[in-house]
DNA sequence: TAGCAAACATGATTGCTATCATGTTTGCCA
DNA sequence: TGGCAAACATGATAGCAATCATGTTTGCTA
């Protein structure tokens, strides 16, 4: 590498942002390589000096965005308290609305069925996140932990698409507002 | 129409059929207005003979396809051991592996998302669905029926999203298992 | 039975997109 | 300090897909 490392390595990084951000507002076949390479402030030329193919950069930025979600997740502890704030959060109309900030689960997972390159990386994810939500459900019984965490994976993540996806405000809402008051 | 009216209804029909099912297969970027024809044993030229555009097929294939689905629920009665079945079905391997012959909402949702002229047809199928549900459940309590019906729709598609996109058949499996045991 | 318009087939057209080609700039390193 | 390869920009290339254009077949209907 000639230029600085480090601006390289921060261009990757930005990339893999932007990437990211756009796939989750529109599906992978919605963004174009040169669309994203502009919104990193670069032309279409210099992608394939850092990755090889859109396949590969759907799987490293999806890969990269479900780690820093994760990685946010465990920053704060795990109580009651803090479990019930992440249930709000991730069923709050903000969430339904900023797709581009949000889960990948939720963005881009009816799409990943179809694209072998990225359940790799994207299944290890799920299972950290199951895992990661186990532990923070400490006040369950251990037995039922990981079938707690599932349920409600699956629950939230169905809840968000669904309201996503109708045209409706007060069926959008009603359907996040019950699944969360479905969890004690 | 000088073609027989008969035979022009069929092959609308059987377009609405092909598209529909290659759309869940393949998600609607997916597919190409030519293989949905060359599906039904048409060429690509009568398309707009039946059709506005893609996005009108789009949003008629959807409503077709749920239509469908919910006029099939409505022929069973419903009673507790019927509802197993019906869990049982929407949360099998055969369903997780089968997108083209299975539910809309569980294959399409999130396109849907970005989709508009979808999203009206789609809302009202949610509904009728949803509805449908909370009938199907009276022996819980009316007051929680329809909030019920919701949860339940959201868990049962978010766990066949999930099932789909991961690329480890245990995984896979638990999530069906242990979101269908979920369900009393 | 003659004519007509819907429905058909073949074949443009236009625009987009992933990927490649080519030349240029950059700043590390020998 | 000069050379080199990575990283950049501009500009092909090739393929695909939605839509349109044109001519042909069909069988209802007057």
């Amino acid at each position: 590498m000639r230029y600085p490392a480090s601006e390289t390595a921060e261009k990757h990084t930005r990339i893999l942002q932007e990437a990211s951000r756009l796939f989750r507002e529109r599906g992978f076949s919605g963004v174009s390589l040169s669309e994203i390479m502009k919104a990193t402030g670069l032309t279409h030329g210099p992608f394939y000096n850092h990755f090889s193919s859109k396949e590969a950069l759907m799987a490293e930025s999806t890969e990269y965005a479900m780690r820093v979600s994760l990685e946010g997740l465990e920053k704060v502890g795990n109580s009651p308290e803090i479990d019930a704030v992440h249930l709000d959060r991730y069923l709050s109309t903000y969430h339904r609305d900023n797709p581009g900030k949000g889960c990948s689960m939720a963005a881009l997972a009816a799409e990943i069925c179809r694209e072998p390159a990225v359940q790799g990386p994207f299944t290890t994810q799920v299972k950290a996140v199951i895992e990661k939500m186990a532990t923070y459900l400490p006040w369950r019984s251990k037995r039922t932990a990981r079938a707690d965490s599932i349920r409600r994976l699956s629950a939230v993540v169905g809840a968000v698409i669904l309201s996503r996806a109708v045209n409706d405000d007060a069926l959008s809402d009603e359907i996040l507002r019950e699944v969360r008051k479905g969890f004690v």
